[in-house]
DNA sequence: TCAAAAGTGTTCCAGATACACCCATGT
DNA sequence: ACATGGGTGTATCTGGAACACTTTTGA
């Protein structure tokens, strides 16, 4: 699990970490100035954005009066590295090892974990993120990563089978193992569905969302 | 379950229904600002807030670009009643029977309650709303209120109790009924760690979160 | 043939649901 | 005595958790 950060582009602490952000125009939305300011940064488009939080104190930055409203968004990696421009100077970080970030971007990259595991827990929402067609361990593995927890495979298999979103492919992905894993897509009819409803992805002693 | 609102007091749509609300000053946090607008307004003071969303839409007010940065908060209106001030005419309106309000304020309302009813399920927040003491029977019809939906008192009791937060009285209220019904007290010393807990406090058939 | 990953089944337990009767007491 | 609301117990079912062996095949 990795995080898209960029050399600040304006003072202050320009060329210092941060993450992706700028200024909202006159006739522009909140939504509208997150995916252009997103785009102009990285190159990164047609992202789909969830706000997360309005950040106000009034010493956050400490030049001037600034008020930030903030988006996340999860997307895999590999379907994207086309679109990842160099002008701002992005790169991924592992999201453990990410360098200190100005102002409050800390707190904010903490407050949009925590929002995404607390999602992830109870919506399919990881579902979307994988390519068209993925394998079971493909997303276990994307799990693993987003809880930083080991789930058992075959109460894993069985709990996001049993949501009965997936259909199983008939040919296997070879590149993982030599046996070879099933691939399976999202039966998209069901998915809008259940993409609200309230199941237990994550295993409940665990508890992630403290 | 009821909600607040207030005639706008300035212009435009002045004298209309609206949700608190007013502008942040030039050293104000959010919160701060937003405790503040409140006390104004309607006289109350000392509620836990929380912030809900940023509404942006660039033609949301007709007249000139607002944004608002929305928060809630849930109270007992019995503990209150001594605050309320009439300054702005603040009304209680049954949520379901609430007049029209104004701009995009239904839909702040129809977020909060998303939200409320989402938090509710997972977390004992609630408890909070009642006074020091108070009934199973009283803990009830909030939940009936904030979900719209009878609960077993049966299987209410049982859930409710099985999470060690409540310690039970050796006195009866005798207000509803003759018989008395125990108070129960939160036992604080819990209600910290179990506060972010995950527990289904309702029935999962009844999918709420939609 | 062996190493590496995929796939699968069973038992146990906790929690959820549905459901009905007795209790205490003020009138 | 009776009406009103409070309190409790049981059977059943579903879903979660723990756990280990067999299968496939490329090297």
């Amino acid at each position: 699990m990795k995080l898209l950060v960029i050399h600040r582009g304006f003072e202050p602490e320009m060329g210092k970490w941060s993450v992706v952000g700028g200024f909202l125009q006159a006739d522009e939305s909140p939504e509208d100035s997150a995916a252009r300011i997103l785009k102009q940064q990285t190159g990164l488009e047609g992202v789909y954005m969830q706000q997360l939080k309005a950040f106000g104190d009034p010493k956050r930055d400490p030049m001037e009066r600034v008020l930030s409203i903030t988006y996340f968004a999860l997307i895999d990696i590999d379907q994207y590295t086309e679109q990842l421009s160099e002008e701002y100077n992005p790169e991924w970080f592992l999201l453990k090892e990410r360098p200190e970030l100005i102002f409050d971007h800390n707190k904010m990259v903490e407050a949009a974990l925590k929002k995404i595991r607390y999602m992830a827990a109870l919506h399919p929402v990881l579902f979307e993120l994988l390519p068209e067609k993925f394998t079971l361990p493909h997303l276990q593995a994307l799990y693993t990563a987003v809880y930083d927890f080991e789930f058992d495979k075959r109460n894993f298999s069985r709990k996001v089978l049993s949501a009965n979103l997936l259909i199983k492919q008939k040919e296997k992905d070879k590149e993982g193992s030599k046996k070879g894993a099933y691939y399976y897509m999202l039966d998209k009819s069901q998915y809008k569905d259940k993409l609200q409803s309230f199941l237990n992805f994550v295993p409940s002693p665990n508890n992630f969302l403290l």
